[in-house]
RNA sequence: GGCCCCAUCGUCUAGCGGUCUAGGACGUCGGCCUCUCACGCCGAAAACACGGGUUCGAGUCCCGUUGGGGUCACCA
């Protein structure tokens, strides 16, 4: 068998963390069993679904670089097929006309409120003779749903989980105006499609009996079904808009490259013995359903920028250079130099290695733009201030003058610093940290000796003088 | 409330009856390295929710309690 896998985001919001992580098991499962993976965009609710939501989400998931197959398949344009299928099943007596109208029905609720039960539907047309039917009332089709046994879902992820019939009632296939319900769509839509394996939040797993029952009254072939924990906030609450759940442009945004987001994700719910770092590579080869756990996790933001920093130091310089240009240029309201991207370049490797993420990475890189530093940090001032500051800022000077453009090296650079040091009978760090607030306006950053063979002994010596 | 699911360090998790005086990772706290920061390295504190069973033996199986979560629309 063909394995088929399908994300259905509805376009109601942005694409959220959760989802991005269903979309990823989702895609992994395919890519691992050399199946399809599809996109399916479940906008059957006109009021809700809009254009800018279905960019956003096929942004991000192309920012997440989860490339889908075929085009995607938009739900509503479906209409007419699933209309046919509810037919289908109002003409094998699998389905009715219900008659009820919503005054009718929220009455019922209410009444089933008061005694403090749920609502279940009462099937009052079930059996109803259509002759019955009260004038100008347009009928919803509605399951006929059995009403003894039970209905029992072999989950991939949750195990067999059953449930009485009884606690099910008769749904409402297509409403009165002709449209279909999720529920019918979901069937008809995973059908047509061979999807052969719903993977999907928890929070279907009740849905999934009536849509077995759906299922079975058209007597097609079940997928199997992998109903995946939901993700949480930090505090244990559900990640709700106002929790947290932030679409995955915010996360863009904060700097985090998409490698390090499905890595975390990944690990968020599945695991593999002890591994920790999962390439995507290594992800395909690995990913199971029997890794995945079966309860919620928190949402860690510490332990993604952890994950993260662990991508930025493994990332081609290039990469990153070319990731923070945009930023770097908005800074300085011009494009970038050559001599300044030349800089960039020498210096990368070592300023990767600080930062969490691009946002930290573009910031720190500003040292070596014209102009830098642009501000002075407090510590930094502090630094500079007094005159032990001075007197180390000013032997530090001396000792860089005295070479000569032809020495300007990393090596020679700590040499003369050290030796200066050891003359003004100071410590090497009287020198280095008013020198490092003159040469970065900050009191931490990569090596000095470095920043100052990349900066050259004109701008080295330029920055210098001017904190004198 | 009914139904369904879940329960190991603060967090993500390993563990699939004996090798668990419970392992790893993030975070936290010490230390080393060191021109600062970061990286790296070393070390520490930190968990089997509770109560009953089953068994020679239970973190691992069963039941209950408690706690969390999900779901109960002519939304998806």
């Amino acid at each position: 068998m063909t394995v088929v896998t399908r994300f259905a985001p509805s376009p109601t919001g942005f694409l959220h963390i959760g989802g991005a992580r269903t979309a990823l098991f989702n895609w992994l499962y395919a890519k691992r069993h050399g199946g399809k993976f599809m996109l399916r965009v479940e906008d059957t609710d006109r009021k809700r679904s809009t254009e800018p939501a279905i960019e956003a989400i096929l942004d991000g998931l192309r920012w997440l670089e989860l490339d889908w197959d075929d085009e995607p398949v938009f739900q509503f344009a479906r209409i007419d097929r699933h209309v046919e299928v509810a037919e289908a099943m109002l003409a094998s007596g699998h389905a009715y006309k219900c008659y009820a109208t919503n005054e009718e029905l929220a009455d019922l609720r209410a009444a089933a409120q008061a005694e403090n039960k749920r609502f279940l539907y009462d099937g009052r047309w079930r059996d109803r003779d259509p002759s019955e039917a009260p004038e100008g009332v347009k009928p919803a089709i509605r399951l006929k749903a059995p009403r003894d046994g039970e209905t029992v879902v072999n989950d991939l992820v949750q195990g067999e989980v059953r449930v009485a019939n009884a606690e099910l009632d008769d749904m409402v296939l297509l409403r009165a105006d002709g449209t279909p319900t999720y529920m019918l769509a979901v069937v008809v839509d995973d059908h047509d499609m061979n999807v052969s394996h719903v993977i999907r939040g928890d929070d279907h797993l009740n849905n999934t009996f009536r849509q077995v029952q759906v299922f079975n009254a058209m007597g097609w072939a079940l997928p199997a079904f992998a109903h995946i924990p939901l993700i949480h906030g930090a505090d244990g609450a559900k990640l709700s808009k106002r929790h947290g759940a932030l679409g995955v442009d915010a996360y863009r945004d904060m700097g985090l490259l998409p490698d390090a987001i499905r890595n975390y994700l990944l690990r968020l719910g599945w695991s593999h013995g002890d591994l920790e770092i999962v390439s995507t590579e290594e992800a395909i080869k690995l990913f199971d359903l029997e890794g995945v756990g079966r309860s919620p996790s928190r949402f860690d933001m510490a332990k993604l920028e952890n994950t993260n920093g662990h991508y930025m130091r493994e990332a081609e310089p290039e990469t990153l250079t070319t990731a923070i240009a945009s930023t770097l240029e908005t800074k300085l309201g011009r494009s970038v130099t050559d001599i300044e991207a030349a800089r960039l370049h020498k210096g990368m490797p070592s300023l990767q290695q600080r930062a969490k993420t691009l946002l930290d990475l573009a910031q720190n890189a500003e040292i070596y733009l014209d102009g830098a530093p642009f501000s002075q940090s407090a510590k930094a001032a502090k630094a500079l201030g007094g005159a032990d500051a001075s007197a180390g800022l000013a032997a530090a000077n001396a000792a860089l003058s005295a070479l000569s453009p032809e020495t300007w090296s990393e090596a020679e650079i700590e040499a003369a610093l050290r030796a200066g040091a050891e003359s003004a009978e100071l410590k090497l760090g009287k020198l280095a940290q008013p020198l490092r607030a003159a040469l970065t306006g900050s009191d931490a950053s990569p090596s000095l000796f470095e920043v100052a063979a990349i900066l050259g002994r004109d701008e080295t010596l330029r920055r210098s003088e001017a904190a004198l």
